[in-house]
DNA sequence: CGGTGTCTGTTCGCTACCGAACACAGGCAT
DNA sequence: ATGCCTGTGTTCGGTAGCGAACAGACACCG
């Protein structure tokens, strides 16, 4: 597991996987930046302005609470891209996006989105692939949110967590984590304290430690597996 | 509310929206074909060799089912298409295809399709739109498979496919919706039962009759306008 | 050093839904 | 008619999660 200062911290999955031209040509494009925890970097209904490729950072995408909490949909880091909509021509979004992990990412305007979508038709068939994850990925959520038990989506989310975040070690409350499962926080205290006894993570005033990665694997949905089988399937 | 045998029986809204030298050249390259209740016409992990339109036919997306029952993740009419990955270049569905509506629907092989999206960039354009339309469609039903219960989960159901079907009348045993639907049959039969006390609906072995449009409204999630509305800004 | 806010733990009664099982009614075939 | 299959209605005990409320523990700050 690469640490904080890994030199992997500043790669992007999608864009590491284009060939060397075609990535040279797209990083002019763009800007890095450090992405900080609680920052909102697109909101329901708004205008896409920059699309982000996470490094070392993390991103939910959530649902808009209408009667209900709110509810992440996917999370996103060095392995994907936040702003897809442009992609396929659409300029908005309804989804917010919310900084879970600190780090760096790349940026690009739209405008240079698309100027670099038009010259590289490997970005624009690595995207394109990516969508297609996303979807599936998608699809899978809705089961998930429906069918399993808070603690095997827990332990899910701390692996994905875990992975994107290329750290054992991560900050987040019970109450954020409520908000993401679309829980109460009493039920995330209720699913962590028995991860906790079981000791597969240990956690204090929202530090989370992974201490025990296949138990945790174990304990949580296949979801978790399967996700990560459609992402390597299509662009491993 | 157009009858059974209306002139837009064998419309598609997508390709309707097109101009009409792109929409015509494409049709020629199209099959119409009369599509089964229960057929099958795309399993999980299988590559996919046609893509569907439908017009007065109505296609179920399912999660296929690992752990849990299944559960549906888009219902698709004549606004839609079955079939979305090879848009993006992905040959293979993790969706089955279930129909659920018999009736017309035009039918493009996969390299048909390749073909025509070379050729029309409207084409393009438009399902490129109706991609985004479908994650957004995606991301607000894992939120209402979440937190809505049966009954107005039932109500959206069946509203959605009076739309989609063009008739207030159609054949779907209370079985196949908890399949649907994700729960027990007796979860169906509940809600069913009292819609059908509220006057709003009426059933007899698998037959069911929209009786009150707007009650059903009132009845349902907000997810029916929501998903309705996502459309009509992207396409309408 | 005490005060204040954040984070976690626990309790209460309540509801929607679960799995399993059984009863019954309509329609079809023999 | 008899029997069988499909579709619907009902019941039972059990459970995961809900909303609300409160209590303790830690951390930082003045």
């Amino acid at each position: 597991m690469p640490s904080a200062n890994s030199p992997n911290r500043f790669v992007n999955r999608l864009l590491a996987a284009l060939p060397e031209t075609d990535r040279l040509a797209i990083l002019t494009r763009c800007e890095s930046v450090e992405l900080q925890v609680g920052e909102v970097i697109g909101e329901p209904g708004e205008r896409i302005r920059d699309v982000y490729f996470p490094a070392g950072s993390l991103v939910s995408l959530i649902t808009p609470p209408d009667d209900h909490p709110g509810l992440e949909v996917w999370l996103v880091g060095n392995e994907g891209m936040v702003g897809t909509p442009l992609v396929l021509g659409v300029e908005v979004t309804r989804l917010r996006a919310l900084v879970q992990g600190a780090g760096p990412a790349w940026r690009m305007t739209a405008e240079g989105l698309g100027d670099a979508l038009r010259q590289s038709a490997a970005l624009h068939r690595t995207l394109d692939r990516y969508l297609s994850v996303l979807m599936s990925q998608g699809a899978q959520m809705v089961a998930c949110a429906r069918f399993h038990v808070v603690e095997a989506r827990l332990a899910r989310w701390l692996l994905m967590s875990q992975d994107r975040a290329h750290s054992d070690h991560f900050h987040v409350t019970h109450e954020t984590l409520a908000a993401m499962l679309g829980v109460r926080r009493v039920g995330v205290t209720k699913a962590a304290t028995a991860l906790q006894q079981g000791e597969l993570i240990r956690y204090r005033r929202g530090d989370v430690t992974i201490l025990d990665r296949t138990g945790l694997r174990a304990a949580a949905c296949d979801c978790y597996g399967t996700a990560e089988a459609i992402y390597e399937q299509l662009l491993g």
